[in-house]
DNA sequence: CGTTTTTGACCTGCGC
DNA sequence: GCGCAGGTCAAAAACG
C-alpha cells in the first residue's frame, strides 16, 4: 500500500494541495499494542483491511494517509480521563469510535469533509454559550454521525466528534481521484472509474474480489482481469463494501475527513458548523485531532492564510 | 416537489 | 423514583 501512496505523491505534489504536517506525537508504543489486539482477533479481517486500503489508495491517497492509519489505530482503547472517545460498554464486537477533530476556523469557504450529511438535532449543551448540532450521513445504509460545537474558549475553534463507520466512498472522492479528472463531472467520472462487473454473480452473496488496479490518465481502470469485480457506482450507491467489512473496523477514509487528507478538495457542505451564521462557511486552516490518549495535530499550512 | 433544516417533544442513561 | 442532561425523533418550515 505504501509503495502505491509513494506513486500516487509524484501527481500530489504537482497539484496545488497545502501542506500537511503531521506532528510526532503518535504514540507508537500503544500503537502496536492495539493494532496486535487487532490482528489476533481476525487474520482474515486484517487480509480484508489491507486489500480495501490497497483499494483506497489506487483511488486516491495523500502524504499523510499511512499516518492517519496509524492514529486511527490508537482508538480501541478504553475512554480515559481526557473523554469519551469511544464506547467499550458496548463490547468489543460492536465497539464504537469517535474521533474528536478541532477544526479552527477562518471563514474562506472551505467547508466540506467529503461526505454529505443530515442535519438531525441541534441541543444546547449545560455550561455552554454554543449549541451542539447532530449529523447523520445521508446514505441510508450509513450510520456514521458526527457532532459539532463551537469550542467555549476559542469562538474559532470547532469541535467536530465522528462517531460510526461510512460504508461508502466520499461523494467528493470520485470527483477527485486524479488532477486530470477535474475538467469531468461528477458520476461521469464515477463511470469512466468504473470496473468491470461479471453480471453473473450477485456481489451480496460474496464478498467481490477486488481488483487492485491504477486508473490510467483518461479515468479507465487498467489492470489484470479477474471474476467478481464491482463497481465504483456500486460502492458509492448501494454501499456494498458493507459486505466486504462486515465485522472490520472500515476504512479508513470512514472516519478522517476528506479536509484532512485533502483539505483543498472540498467543494460544498450541508451542515453548517456556526448555528448564528447560516450563510457563513469556515475554512479550516489547522486542525488538531483527538483519538482518546492518542493526539495528531494536523497542521494545514492553507495556500490562502 | 423532493430534500434539508429547524425545533419542540420525547427517550434514555446516569447520579442522587 | 426523580430530576437532569444529552441524544434522537418527527412534523413543519424553508430551500433549491
Amino acid at each position: 500500500m505504501e509503495e502505491v501512496a509513494e506513486a500516487e505523491t509524484s501527481w500530489f505534489d504537482d497539484f496545488d494541495y497545502p501542506q500537511v504536517e503531521i506532528m510526532t506525537e503518535l504514540q507508537e508504543d500503544t500503537s502496536s499494542q492495539f493494532i496486535s489486539s487487532e490482528v489476533a482477533e481476525s487474520q482474515s479481517v486484517a487480509q480484508q483491511e489491507s486489500i480495501i486500503n490497497k483499494l483506497i489508495s489506487a483511488a486516491y491517497s495523500g502524504p499523510t494517509i499511512s499516518d492517519i492509519e496509524s492514529a486511527l489505530s490508537l482508538t480501541f482503547q478504553s475512554g480515559d480521563s481526557s473523554g469519551r472517545v469511544c464506547s467499550p460498554d458496548k463490547g468489543l464486537g460492536k465497539m464504537e469510535h469517535k474521533y474528536v477533530f478541532r477544526i479552527k476556523t477562518c471563514g474562506n469557504g472551505l467547508d466540506d469533509d467529503g461526505y454529505k450529511w443530515r442535519k438531525y438535532g441541534q441541543k444546547s449543551i449545560k455550561n455552554s454559550p454554543n449549541p451542539r448540532s447532530y449529523y447523520r450521513c445521508t446514505n441510508p445504509r450509513c450510520n456514521a454521525k458526527k457532532q459539532v460545537e463551537r469550542s467555549m474558549e476559542d469562538p474559532e475553534l470547532l469541535i467536530v466528534t465522528y462517531e460510526g463507520l461510512h460504508l461508502h466512498y466520499t461523494y467528493s472522492h470520485l470527483l477527485f481521484t486524479r488532477p486530470q479528472d477535474y475538467s469531468d463531472t461528477g458520476l461521469h467520472v464515477a463511470k469512466k472509474l468504473k470496473c468491470q462487473s461479471t453480471a453473473a454473480e450477485p456481489a451480496r452473496q460474496s464478498p467481490p474480489a477486488i481488483r487492485q488496479s491504477q486508473p490510467a490518465v483518461d479515468g479507465t481502470v487498467v489492470g489484470p482481469p479477474s471474476a467478481g469485480q464491482f463497481t465504483v457506482e456500486d460502492v458509492l450507491q448501494h454501499g456494498l463494501l458493507d459486505d466486504v467489512l462486515q465485522s472490520s473496523e472500515g476504512l479508513l477514509e470512514d472516519v478522517v475527513p476528506l479536509l484532512v487528507r485533502k483539505p483543498c478538495n472540498s467543494t460544498t457542505s450541508s451542515y453548517d458548523p456556526c448555528p448564528s451564521s447560516p450563510a457563513s462557511s469556515p475554512s479550516y486552516s489547522s486542525l488538531s485531532w483527538t483519538t482518546g490518549s492518542a493526539f495528531l495535530d494536523l497542521d494545514v499550512l492553507s495556500t490562502i492564510m
